[in-house]
DNA sequence: TCTGGGGTCCTAGGACCC
DNA sequence: TCTGGGGTCCTAGGACCC
């Protein structure tokens, strides 16, 4: 019988930044998306302000001053290195360990003789390690460990951890509205709810065979993982990566050509440098870009173009030059645009290179390699975009994304270090 | 609502093949 | 041709996740 246990970093990313100003301890904090927009992370002093996910910081901006919140921009690096370190926590105590998402990470308990000590043994070592607290749920499949987490979350006389039993199983769901079982998204629920099921009960009674026509196999996975029955396995390995995307909504509209080649170049110059970063070579190149939906007034265009590249690619001149024709081909005048992006795709391993009679001479790769690896250096030491092509050089572009209330990259940038005394 | 950025998977439909 | 059955590959769009 597999067991599954789901370790969930509690408000992840508030708790991030509260671990660097321990006198925010009891202080609301909200964390940012890029570009300042809406709140993607909330300590639980501000969910209690009554703080929705999601909601548009301009809107808040009253309520943040006069509850004396504590507001921040997006700070990736910290966040990553923090999770990094409650992974490896989680890595050197359990058999199994299947990191999912930043925050969140499975574990494969089967044939665990004490599950629930286990996991009350990890949230200790995490707190003491890492000062992040997180909440775990053990059940038999991957979908029922999410829901536990959520109870050993909520209930704090669970003390952080939630076994559910299959005694347990039925009240938990009845308790669960439909759309907060994980992959149940909104679409699907409103289906749901015509269909007169309001519950994660409810839903596990539906005929399997209406499940499977009308939210496909997708949710016919999810309806079984809810009755008990595994459909979703630990993945061995992470799986490859498919693509690697660059995209950025704007500080302003853009409705210049030039300014949009600008943008897209350092995407596309980002995107490069991710992709070697992983060891990855691109054999096709898209590039998009969109006009605010949600301006109704405004004249909508949403322009896509994939260019394909004569051999897997991971030079940037290469690939920012396939988006620079790409962006021509999407691009159309007379729009106002507030987000562009560039995507790789058809990614294969650069080491499984196949060499062919069109591949490029040994000299001109090892020429290429040798001038990708300095910038990707003189990047790694002073900043991101200390070294970029001469299209994207100016540093204080239209395009640039808001960003005023980050904290320092306290564990990843020398010049940042948290001062002591 | 002045709504972020980075991903994955599924399905339908078209092109093409035997 | 009022066109069979079976297959592959590709793309666009939808849905969902954190």
């Amino acid at each position: 019988m597999p067991l599954y246990a789901l370790v969930d970093c509690n408000n992840f990313y508030a708790s991030c930044e509260r671990l660097f100003r321990p006198e925010l301890k009891r202080t609301p904090i909200v964390v940012l998306s890029n570009n300042d927009g809406c709140v993607i992370s909330r300590s639980s002093e501000a969910k209690a302000l009554g703080i929705p996910m999601a909601a548009p910081a301009f809107q808040w901006e009253h309520a943040f001053r006069r509850h004396g919140v504590a507001v921040f921009s997006s700070n990736y690096a910290l966040y990553g290195d923090l999770s990094a370190r409650v992974m490896s926590v989680l890595e050197d105590m359990a058999p199994r360990v299947e990191v999912y998402s930043i925050d969140e990470a499975f574990l494969d308990l089967t044939g665990v003789a004490d599950a629930e000590t286990l996991c009350r043994a990890l949230r200790e070592r995490v707190a003491r390690h890492t000062g992040i607290p997180v909440s775990i749920g053990i059940a038999r499949t991957k979908t029922l460990a999410k829901l536990a987490a959520g109870r050993a979350k909520k209930r704090p006389e669970h003390e952080g951890v939630f076994r559910l039993d299959e005694a347990d199983r039925e009240g938990l769901l009845a308790a669960t509205e439909a759309g907060e079982v994980w992959g149940v998204g909104h679409r699907s629920a409103k289906r749901l709810a015509a269909r007169g099921v309001r519950t994660a009960l409810d839903f596990i009674r539906l005929p399997q065979q209406w499940v499977r026509t009308e939210l496909t196999v997708t949710g016919l996975h999810i309806q079984l993982e809810l009755k008990g029955i595994s459909c979703l396995d630990m993945a061995a390995a992470p799986a490859p990566r498919r693509s690697v995307l660059c995209s950025r909504s704007f500080g302003q509209l853009i409705e210049d050509r030039e300014h949009l080649r600008e943008a897209v170049c350092s995407f596309a110059a980002r995107a490069a440098e991710k992709l070697r970063r992983a060891g990855l070579e691109a054999q096709a190149v898209q590039v998009f870009v969109l006009t605010p939906r949600h301006r109704q007034e405004l004249p909508q265009h949403q322009g896509q173009a994939t260019i394909g590249l004569p051999l897997p690619s991971d030079f940037t001149p290469e690939i920012v030059d396939a988006a620079l024709r790409g962006l021509d081909e999407a691009f159309r005048e007379g729009f106002a645009y507030l987000k562009a992006g560039v995507v790789l795709l058809g990614l294969t391993p650069a080491s499984a290179r196949q060499r062919s009679l069109l591949d490029l001479p040994p000299e001109e790769r090892q020429r290429r390699r040798a001038l990708t690896a300095v910038m990707d250096a003189v990047n790694a030491r002073h900043g991101r975009g200390a070294l970029r092509l001469a299209l994207s050089a100016a540093p204080d572009r239209p395009w640039h994304m808001r960003q005023h209330r980050r904290s320092p990259r306290y564990t990843t940038n020398w010049d940042e270090l948290p001062r002591v005394g």
